[in-house]
DNA sequence: AATTGTATGTTGTTAAAACAACAAAAAATA
DNA sequence: TATTTTTTGTTGTTTTAACAACATACAATT
C-alpha cells in the first residue's frame, strides 16, 4: 500500500504512517480492480463501505428504465465515494457508481467511524472531522451541477458549465474531464443538440474547442 | 432560549441542557426574525455562521440575471442551512437562502469548531458528527432533487417527485411544501406547463388533487 | 360584503430541444 | 497500414415545453 499516496488525500490528511495502518486495519480495508463502464456500486444497494479511488476515475450515475442516464459528479484519484449512504446505516444507493476508466478501488468500512470511538483508535476524530469536510465539498459539486442545469436553454448551461471551468483554472484555457456524450449527461441534454450548440458558439466567436480543450473568448481576449 | 427545541434537532442532538448553554455562549449564538420573501443569505456571500430555523421555514434558491429561480432545498423549523458554506472557509455562497414564511434565525459561528477542539469544549467532538450527518443528509437531498430532475419530461419529473413524496410519507395521499410556483421551481420548468400537465395527469386518472394534497391512484387504490 | 391581491388553471403560439439518421473524423485494434 | 470501432459533427423532422395572455378560483384586507 502506497503511504505517501494516502497521506495526501482529503479523507487521510494529517495522519501519519502509523496511523494510516491502524486506519487500514480498523476500516478493513479491501481493494478491487474494475474495468471501464464497470458498475462499482448499483442503486438499490445498501453500503456500509466508503469507496476511495487509488487510479483511475469513476463517475455517480442516475440511469433510469428508459435508459436515460445523467452523470451528477466524477470522482478522480485519491478522492471516495459512497460517503454519503456509508454514513446512514440502511439508506439505499439512488445512483449507479461507474468505473469511468479501468481503476482501482479501495474500500473502507464505516461501521465503527460514527460509534462514540474507542480509546484505542484517536485518530477517529481526525479522520470525522476530514469526511465532514469532504461532504461539504460534495454538496458543493451537488449544488453546481445545480446551477449548470437550472438553465432551460442548452447555451445557458454550457455557459454557465464552462466560465465556471474557466473560473477554477484559473484560465480561459482549460480542459474538461467529459467527452462529449458525458458533458450531455452532465448538463442534462441531447448529446446532438449541444455538440450543434457548440458548433454555432464557435462560429459566433464566444468560444473555441478541440477534444476535451475549451477557449473562451473574452472581449479581451483575442 | 427554548432548550427543549433545541435539544430535539439534529444538530443538537445528545446535548444536555448546560452543554446546549455553553455551546450558544461558544458559538456565539444570535437570533433574528425575518419577514416572508427577505433574503437571510445572498449569493456571493462569505459566511463563517450556520443558520438554525427556530419558527417558520426557508428556500435555497438559486436565481439567475434574468429572473429564473431554481429551489434547491427546503428547510424546515430545527433544521439549518449554510453549514456547507460556513465550514469551508472563504467559499462564496452560489444560491440564496430565502424566507418561505415569516421565521426566526438562530446563528451560530462556526470558526472554532473546525478547528481541534480545546478541552473546555468537550462537545465539539458531538456537534462535529451532529454535522456530518446533517450534512449527509443533505447531500441526499440534493441527490435526490437531481433525480427529480434528470427527466427530460415534465410528467418524468412530476411522477418522480411525486411517488418519492408518497413513499416517504408513507402514504399514496400526501400534502408537498410547495405551492405550484415553487414545486415548478424545484422540477425547474414552467409552471403553467406544469399545471397543464397536472391537469391532464388528473383527467387520465392518474393522480388526484386539490391544492397541495396529492393522491397518486395505483391500480389497486380506488 | 366588497375589493384587492394572489394562486391556479386554460388555451394558443412560438421557439427550442429532442430525436433520428447519417457523415466525417479520430482512436483503437488487428 | 488496413480495418473496425468509437466519438464527434451535421442536418432535417417532430415533439414538447416555454411563453404570453387570459380566466377562474381562492385568500386576504379593509
Amino acid at each position: 500500500m502506497n503511504y505517501s499516496f494516502l497521506a495526501n488525500t482529503l479523507l487521510l490528511s494529517g495522519t501519519t504512517d502509523n496511523e494510516i495502518k491502524s486506519i487500514l486495519q480498523c476500516l478493513q480495508a479491501t481493494t478491487k480492480e474494475y474495468k471501464k463502464d464497470e458498475i462499482i456500486y448499483y442503486a438499490g444497494d445498501v453500503v456500509d463501505s466508503i469507496g476511495m479511488v487509488l487510479s483511475g476515475s469513476v463517475n455517480i450515475e442516475s440511469n433510469d428504465i428508459l435508459g436515460n442516464k445523467s452523470i451528477l459528479d466524477h470522482i478522480e484519484s485519491g478522492q471516495i465515494f459512497a460517503e454519503t449512504y456509508s454514513l446512514i446505516p440502511n439508506e439505499a444507493l439512488m445512483v449507479d457508481v461507474v468505473a469511468a476508466q479501468n481503476c482501482e478501488i479501495l474500500f473502507l468500512n464505516t461501521g465503527k467511524l460514527v460509534q462514540v470511538c474507542s480509546n484505542t483508535c484517536t485518530f477517529h476524530n481526525k479522520i470525522v472531522r476530514n469526511l465532514l469536510t469532504i461532504s461539504a465539498r460534495k454538496n458543493l459539486n451537488l449544488s453546481r451541477r445545480s446551477l449548470h442545469t437550472s438553465s432551460k436553454s442548452i447555451r445557458g448551461r454550457l455557459i454557465s458549465y464552462l466560465s465556471q471551468q474557466a473560473q477554477s483554472n484559473e484560465n480561459y484555457q482549460f480542459t474538461i474531464p467529459f467527452n462529449r456524450q458525458q458533458l450531455a449527461d452532465y448538463l442534462g441534454v441531447d448529446r446532438s443538440a449541444m455538440s450543434n450548440e457548440l458548433s454555432k458558439m464557435q462560429k459566433e466567436g464566444i468560444l473555441t474547442f478541440s477534444k476535451n480543450t475549451f477557449k473562451i473568448n473574452t472581449p479581451a481576449n483575442d
